[in-house]
DNA sequence: CGCCTTAAATCATCATACAATTATGTTGCC
DNA sequence: GGCAACATAATTGTATGATGATTTAAGGCG
């Protein structure tokens, strides 16, 4: 974060270096919102103002502001200048905004919704995917279970299985919004299961029903698909619900959510 | 959309009218793409070539052309050029490319993505809504219901609060997830039944059971609640596959086909 | 014939200028 | 003293030209 700096006008010969900055300037904007610097509702500072800021010049900076309107995070209007827009207008279901969001998500509750949303929406992908998957996307479910089921005590190596796993199925339901969802449902399982897959509380129980579940996929068995998602996501469910009690998830400190913010 | 046209150079002293017009620029490069007046995988013209076809400058290009990038409609390399995203790649959960998209949604076979999907979502929506929603929210939701029995044979109206009931239904979810897509129903509803209202094959059936879900929400019964959305759905889905069928809509022409098809 | 170097084309960034818009302050009238 | 119309200033939107950065492609050399 800090790399960007500014090193304009020095005023002697040297060549003027010019990274490709706009990507890196668009996300520190938008983690700067996310992280509250600038509340929802006030209007951030002038563009002339951002350009010192961010060390970039207006071009790069309106350009970030453009894609960050287009994600509904802000809002410009001529002369009053661009303000933070209300969390409930933001495109969370947009790849780019979760990961902006990053750590930070936990403090939107979504992660409710998206469970929730989990427990409707991968149930039907399965049962979709019974149907329609082809040969190619359950030997890659396959490997991602075996990966998990590899993984040993890496809860990272566990997690990014996981995620692919899941990312595949709803791939494989064949269903065009089924399938944009799943950088959602990737950021909810990073981000969730993150800590919970470190407990491994039901980590043998989670393989054994991914398992499951390819096995119903290779039938073509709706019902069992649907079954085994089911209980996948009953599992994530309890895992989340163990994570939030207090009381219990000793690994709850903003320890570890500053450390999987600083990566990236 | 003729609007936009060249205006620069006059070499006369006339003070250069400038209008605000990046938004249509925007939209006018999507519509192209969805025209597939770009093809998809091709690199569309330069910068300074496309600053000429669409008579702005090349600030407005680019504004635009990152706005498009960051829906995944295209992607832009230095020095090679921007070239149009695969479909798969695009952001139909957008509001914006649902918007772009507009008729042309209809080549794009995502309508039975959708429709897959609200079978899928809309009962569970409606089951937290029956625990969930707000007096206002149901009031909403029969203020809309009242304008939809009161639309007379205006297929427009009906229509419209046809669109505001689902996406009100959904808000009342109290699901993030659910909430954000209201957009891509919106387009579903819209556009799929904006034939088959005009026969209305079902248009009392539909009225009574949207009226039902609402007296649902209001005793809280999440059961009656998911099965008004089922009913309400079955209904959608028969009126699709009626429109689809070619012996009886009469606006099935093989072209619609034939373009869907050669998609992939 | 192939590998390395060089050159050109295009995007990315910077800087500046001006137009359009609107909040704000000012002035004059009642 | 208060209100309304007007003038002003500040900020965003657009235009234009220049230059660095990067990748394709050509060209030279072994």
């Amino acid at each position: 974060m800090e790399s960007l700096e500014r090193q304009r006008h020095d005023s002697s010969a040297q060549p003027a270096r010019r990274p490709r900055v706009r990507k890196n300037v668009t996300a520190a904007i938008a983690e700067d919102i996310c992280a509250e610097r600038y509340a929802s509702g006030s209007t951030l500072p002038r563009e002339n103002d951002l350009c010192e800021i961010y060390g970039v010049s207006r071009t790069v900076i309106r350009e970030s502001l453009k894609v960050l309107e287009s994600k509904g995070l802000v809002r410009g209007k001529p002369r009053i200048g661009t303000s933070v827009c209300d969390k409930d207008d933001w495109n969370i279901l947009d790849q780019d905004v979760l990961e902006w969001m990053g750590p930070h998500i936990a403090d939107f509750d979504i992660l409710g919704s998206i469970l929730e949303a989990r427990r409707t929406i991968e149930p039907a992908a399965a049962e979709y995917a019974a149907e329609r998957a082809t040969a190619r996307e359950i030997a890659d479910l396959e490997n991602a279970w075996q990966q998990m089921r590899d993984s040993g005590d890496d809860p990272e190596s566990f997690t990014e299985a996981d995620v692919t796993f899941h990312k595949v199925l709803l791939g494989a339901s064949h269903n065009q919004v089924f399938r944009r969802l799943s950088s959602a449902m990737h950021a909810g399982l990073k981000y969730a299961l993150h800590a919970s897959n470190v407990a491994a509380y039901s980590r043998d129980e989670a393989i054994a029903v991914h398992g499951e579940l390819v096995e119903a996929l290779r039938l073509r068995d709706r019902d069992a698909a649907r079954t085994c998602a089911h209980r996948m996501l009953d599992l994530a469910a309890r895992d989340l619900a163990v994570e939030r009690r207090p009381d219990k998830g000793r690994k709850t400190n903003p320890e570890t959510r500053r450390s999987a913010a600083s990566r990236r």
